[in-house]
DNA sequence: ACAGAAACAGAACGTTTGTTCTGCTACAAC
DNA sequence: GTTGTAGCAGAACAAACGTTCTGTTTCTGT
């Protein structure tokens, strides 16, 4: 009998994500909520809890719809550092091709604002951190194991500088490189790895 | 005549970077700035035109009297990868000694969370980058130099991961890995870059 | 066509924000 | 000790915040 909903709570966090992506927690309130999304502040509220909710559950759908899709080949178990590459690639082009350059990582962005100061944020960022270095370990131990000599190297101590040169990178995105710069830098930083780790 | 100033234009810069530094801009509310800087709101508005001009002041001091010192000796001319490793080290030290401890770096934390939309700290962040790229360029190019081999390296392009790199450092440092860690990715990565540059 | 359930738009709520104002107080000069 | 300048503490301000509420509209089931 009632009337239809004009949104989802998929849609709505989606299109909350976005906003949150490009602008962080703080930067967007409410009002700006309502019009980015085009849903109502009931309809808001009937879906989520508060601002802070539904920043978790566009959190989670970022880690879901943005970093699966482009992390999973890292994942794979015939992932190399040349799918790091595309993977670090993939992201690059992908910010332009959603409609939101400049915008960093979602995660990257969230670990110096508001994590700090909220344990359930802090610890889903940890967790994506952990993901990361999983990530990356899996790639650099196929790696290893394609090349011909002995691998002396401790690979998980290079999986963490991989992580941080991740963090590096989606900082420095967020208006600070241009898509060439910071693309030079992912194959040069690889290029140091593919080195190391064959040395 | 007048009754004496408890506080001087400095010392309210001062305490106001290290309230801004651990939280930011936006978590960061006048009243905060009252108790921790144990200034009266006169006496900050009678120094500072508003709070976004006492962070601008805190920005530049903190260029001054944090960055500078522990950059100076990348900038200078006997400079290497161990001043670099060096610099590094002092500024996750010093995170310790200056008591503020998962704060990571000012600069970092400000580039994701007000630059994007202040275009006046914007540039300020933005100079701060090429401060580092300039001075660990120069590191490099010192670094070349006294190694026997030709370089084929393209050093601006190095000293452009290594921006990349602090980056990810300081910020992985607000809460995400501990010293020990994070001293661990530093030594890592510049064992690398010494492989690169003298390939 | 009718009834009603629920989503809608937007007003209204109490807080908190950054900023300004007011009365009191402390201290150097005389 | 008296005086006067300018510091201080905190009240007061409008605006913006996250949240709640109210009245209207819309669409399904009968």
């Amino acid at each position: 009998m009632p009337r239809l909903r004009s949104h989802t709570k998929e849609s709505l966090a989606e299109s909350a994500m976005r906003r949150f992506w490009s602008h962080g927690f703080e930067g967007t309130s409410m009002d700006d909520l309502v019009k980015s999304t085009g849903v109502s502040r009931h309809g808001i509220y009937r879906d989520f809890a508060g601002k802070r909710e539904l920043f978790l559950a566009a959190l989670d759908r970022y880690k879901h719809h943005v970093v699966t899709p482009a992390f999973a080949q890292v994942e794979a178990d015939d992932a190399d550092l040349d799918t790091v590459a595309a993977f670090f690639e993939y992201q690059i082009d992908q910010a332009v091709a959603i409609d939101l350059p400049r915008s960093g990582c979602l995660f990257a962005n969230t670990m110096t604002e508001i994590a700090p100061h909220d344990s359930a944020v802090h610890e889903c960022v940890q967790a994506h951190h952990d993901r990361l270095r999983a990530g990356f370990l899996n790639a650099l131990q196929n790696n290893a194991c394609k090349s011909d000599g002995p691998v002396s190297a401790d690979l998980a101590a290079l999986a963490q500088v991989m992580v941080v040169f991740a963090q590096g990178l989606w900082t420095t995105s967020r208006g600070y490189a241009d898509d060439m710069t910071l693309r030079r830098s992912v194959t040069d930083f690889l290029d140091m790895l593919r080195v190391r780790i064959t040395l």
